[in-house]
DNA sequence: TTATATCTATACCGATCAGTATATTCAATA
DNA sequence: TATTGAATATACTGATCGGTATAGATATAA
């Protein structure tokens, strides 16, 4: 069974958004990219910014699911389970990166769509919520390393994409883990 | 005397870029807000995106200059003036933030304009030329500590456009000594 | 006064934008 | 076979995009 037209036009629209922005992406790309005619589109979603938070959904959903499966792969330990989280981040980035789509999303429409910011900013706390877990199992203290945990997640990526390099990952996976040990000792 | 009407085109073009991004910001919108006529702005700048390279330009200078100088003010001990930059960064940036220009830019031309995303990277890395020249003062041993900041810089800019708040800047502050007083001593 | 440079106003260009209207094709199902 | 629903192709809307052409206004300085 093939895949629905749908889904073709949101993974049209995902490859697109990723590699030239949201508002940058015109719908009629969208359509000769995934081979669907127009009003195919328009039944699906009402607005262009339906389509968009359809997109983040979807993939919000997808990347999460990998990014824990993965990291809970890494061990046991849920110390081991946030320094897998970051390890996996290495792994799901391919080489060219464009940016954190969420990111992205929250600039381009802040000032636009509130959803759309909401959303991504949701998403964030989706992943907030996984690490917070975690360290709360180990007992840390600081109450304030999720959020410094998180300062880190953004600016590896912040710096990934800038600089068309996966390196920052390496070096926030090795602060991580130091926070983390100071954090518990205390 | 007053200011120029480039000065004004570029005074207009930098408030709308920031906050509804550069390629949702169109040229009469820009003309409207800075009271110029079209033909003024095609006589001082060739394209919409040598326009955009201009305020990056002159950001960057404008920037910077006030960001060293306050970062300064805070002490004549390098530490303290690389923790005096993120508490002026406190400072520079108001409350209603729409993000670091320059992350945005990049983002956004990345696939498109290379001069744009280059003189982005450019920009970040004369912030990181600042915070490495005082490493090195401080007698740091770990190479990667620079690069290690400067993934909290960008986060925490990051994090401060999502949820609209400015502590992660305090956060990054606090993080940003005790990494360098762990950093020193080893 | 006349020359020069700057800025303005207005109208226009072709291209693209998001979104709609209409009518047709196709495949599955009843 | 007839009906239904999903997808198609094409043409269109009004608005906006970045950029240009033309002509006139303004001010300054020789």
């Amino acid at each position: 069974m093939p895949k629905s037209k749908r889904e073709d036009l949101m993974d049209a629209a995902l490859e697109l958004f990723n590699r030239r922005g949201f508002k940058a992406t015109g719908i009629e790309s969208i359509l000769k990219e995934a081979g669907v005619a127009k009003m195919t589109l328009y039944k699906h979603f009402q607005t262009k910014e339906e389509l968009v938070l359809a997109v983040l959904r979807r993939q919000d959903e997808v990347f999460r699911n990998q990014l824990f499966t993965m990291a809970k792969k890494n061990g046991e330990d849920p110390k081991e389970q946030i320094l897998g989280l970051f390890l996996s981040l290495h792994k799901l980035i391919g080489k060219k990166f464009n940016g954190c789509l969420f990111q992205k999303a929250s600039m381009e429409y802040k000032d636009d769509n509130q959803a759309i910011h909401r959303f991504s900013r949701e998403h964030k706390m989706l992943i907030k919520e996984f690490i917070e877990e975690r360290l709360i199992e180990l007992g840390v203290v600081d109450e304030k390393l999720v959020s410094k945990i998180m300062i880190l997640y953004n600016g590896s990526l912040a710096e990934s994409q800038m600089n068309n390099c996966i390196e920052p990952l390496s070096l926030t996976t090795e602060l991580v883990e130091q926070l983390i040990d100071t954090g518990v000792k205390k």
